[in-house]
DNA sequence: TGAAAACCGACTAATATAGTCGGTTTTTAT
DNA sequence: ATAAAAACCGACTATATTAGTCGGTTTTCA
């Protein structure tokens, strides 16, 4: 139930190399990472462009060029990540449920939610590269 | 992100309906339930169904038939239930990862299913009911 | 100046979810 | 007995989401 998308677990993972390079003077490339994680090529420059938007990480075009993280990894938590790859970050909307009041099951949603939330906070980056 | 199923959060508003009428001589019918609850008949007829392959609730055929708890709504938790409804329980299926021992990630998502089982096992129908 | 990279948006394919339909069986009230 | 009301069942369709592809433009550096 409840599943992760690929885009989240590659995301999750493409952070994860660019942050072992982290400190290094160039960055790291799609290509490079695409073929480290076997992740195929096109959709992971998605998923990093948009890791770019969400200011997780820095992107440098040209010859040389590639990402590297915007900031150190002890500062990026999981939820940084995964709030950056998927819209809808609640995993019930109660907004389209439709009957609010009748809803009593709405407070098992927001529980999970919650504990999500904190899960996912307490992971940075950092912890992961151990 | 991980959204919750239709099937799962009308079960569950389901199994609420089912638990409010425990003790009561005659079962409560899917046709009750589902104008109670504003839920298309024919789907709730077949998230009912599952309910009962799981040994939540118990059918009775006929005039006067219906559904009803199978055991008091204390000795039932929403683990219980999204479990009925939900084929793959875990957020992320570590097989399907391909390269397990690379895969830096697979304990962030271990560290969600955990949590979120365990805030599923804490929540019963009882707790529910008020 | 040419190659290598990021960057961008539109498209397609595959899969999962949500919902429908037409029936069969069982039970009970009349 | 029988008719109605319910559960029970499997196959089908429609819709939405996810995953992945493609063709290009822009920027940077050697």
């Amino acid at each position: 139930m409840m599943k992760i998308s690929k885009k989240t677990q590659y995301g999750l993972r493409a952070m994860i190399c660019i942050a072992r390079e982290y400190g290094a003077k160039t960055p790291i490339t799609v290509k490079s990472i695409s073929e480290k994680e076997a992740i195929p090529f096109d959709f992971l420059e998605k998923i990093v462009s948009r890791l770019e938007k969400a200011s997780l990480v820095k992107g440098r075009k040209g010859v040389q060029g590639g990402y590297m993280l915007s900031r150190p990894p002890a500062k990026i938590s999981a939820k940084n990540i995964v709030s950056a790859l998927e819209e809808n970050d609640a995993p019930v909307n109660c907004r389209l449920c439709g009957r609010k009041s009748v809803c009593s099951s709405k407070n098992v949603w927001k529980k999970i939610e919650n504990s999500l939330n904190s899960t996912l906070n307490s992971i940075t980056l950092q912890s992961l590269l151990k």
